[in-house]
DNA sequence: CGTTTAGTTGAACCTTATCAAGCCCTGTGG
DNA sequence: CCACAGGGCTTGATAAGGTTCAACTAAACG
């Protein structure tokens, strides 16, 4: 089903074939760890349903959410031995998972596969550095802006203006940890966007509606 | 002298005179900048000497550092249709540039150099993943420290403890704008560095002499 | 029901930004 | 040769944005 956004998006019948003698399906639980940061890298993935969120940690036990993966987003690190990030889904997910070493060769036998993966590593390096803006020179309330226009170009990649409703994939805690902010900070920032009508949403909730997308880009992108 | 760290690195000699066919040796003085964020994407390069900085910024113009590239380095991005980042030399700098047409044609006829590329990628993207965990959760402090042990890394990749001499690539303004910070906050920060004998610097200077890598790493990191 | 968990809200505090002044070095022009 | 302007840096005072701590609400769950 998403086979076109994803690395197996550009490959032959033959190819995708070879990578999915490799391949095993499997459904992660809400919160359930699939790697953690300082184990052997052993594993690549594909999301295929659900997400999963990518984390740092500082050694005193502050975390970050360095990526936020969707289905057809590739996960992993290739020629890495060891991995320093932890991945865990959230909600329930499914992942097609690739052995590392295996994946790694299939990788050697098959160019386009390798071409998409390196097309795909270029656009996450640019999300990053995308992050890597809000973080250095971002307020709380532009932050916030821009993860729910992020969430919503994700969710509804054709809409152009006009209220659409959203569903918040991470919670207020994953939030925080997501923009390198508090809880209490996020709440109250969406709270506000809430009173100056630029969303509509129950309190408490993960839906949310975007009234204005125009007031919206406004704040998370000023000028 | 940068080949075995480079993309050239892993290559055969008919490869290294395929990229040279179309590379074009070009020395940018200080402060010159390589490539417009908003222009068409038109160039792919390796670092040879001296360093560049690749910078995004926000529409009412704050500006942030989101990488520091050294000899050996590749900077660009192949497949994009245009520059979303801003590239300067910091310090006079010698490139070796690449067309980005060709250099993608010269890849796609090349696996090892793809390969290279490919692995070149995903170390950026660790990188930028770390800095997404400096932005997010650490604090002043913590960031200039991070950012001297780095800079302390690349120029004495070998260097375990004692005292170290190194050369700040970059001033204190951009210092700033690479951690997220003001170049207050930045000076600052120094200064109770050399206070508290952590590093010897002369005001004002560029020169920094790491008195205590394992004091510096024990504020980088805390546990 | 009582307990737990996620979220909201308020008050006090703290880190960092902002504003302002001054220093030092360099380069320039009288 | 000196006065002066400018840039890069430091330092101080003040302000603000966000964190921390704490209380509280509402839904979920045994």
């Amino acid at each position: 089903m998403i086979r076109d956004s994803s690395l197996c998006g550009a490959m032959q019948d033959n190819e995708l074939h070879a990578l999915s003698s490799i391949a095993r399906r499997k459904t992660f639980p809400t919160g359930q760890v699939v790697a953690w940061s300082g184990d052997p890298n052993s594993v690549c993935a594909n999301v295929v349903a659900g997400a999963v969120k990518v984390t740092a940690s500082t050694p005193d036990g502050r975390e970050q959410i360095v990526g936020l993966l969707y289905p057809g987003d590739f996960v992993g690190h290739p020629f890495a031995e060891d991995a320093t990030l932890t991945v865990t889904a959230v909600g329930e997910t499914d992942l097609c998972l690739f052995p590392r070493g295996p994946f790694e060769r299939t990788l050697g036998e098959h160019r386009t596969m390798e071409r998409r993966l390196l097309q795909q590593t270029m656009e996450s390096l640019g999300g990053a550095q995308q992050r890597i803006l809000s973080l250095g020179r971002k307020n709380a309330a532009e932050r916030i802006a821009s993860f729910l226009l992020e969430v919503l170009d994700r969710t509804r990649p054709d809409h152009e203006d006009g209220p659409a409703e959203i569903d918040l994939p991470i919670s207020r805690g994953e939030m925080a940890d997501y923009l390198g902010l508090t809880i209490e900070t996020v709440s109250r920032q969406l709270t506000r966007l809430r009173k100056d009508g630029v969303i509509a949403m129950a309190k408490g909730d993960r839906c949310c509606t975007v009234l204005s997308r125009e007031r919206l880009e406004l704040i998370a992108d000023p000028d």
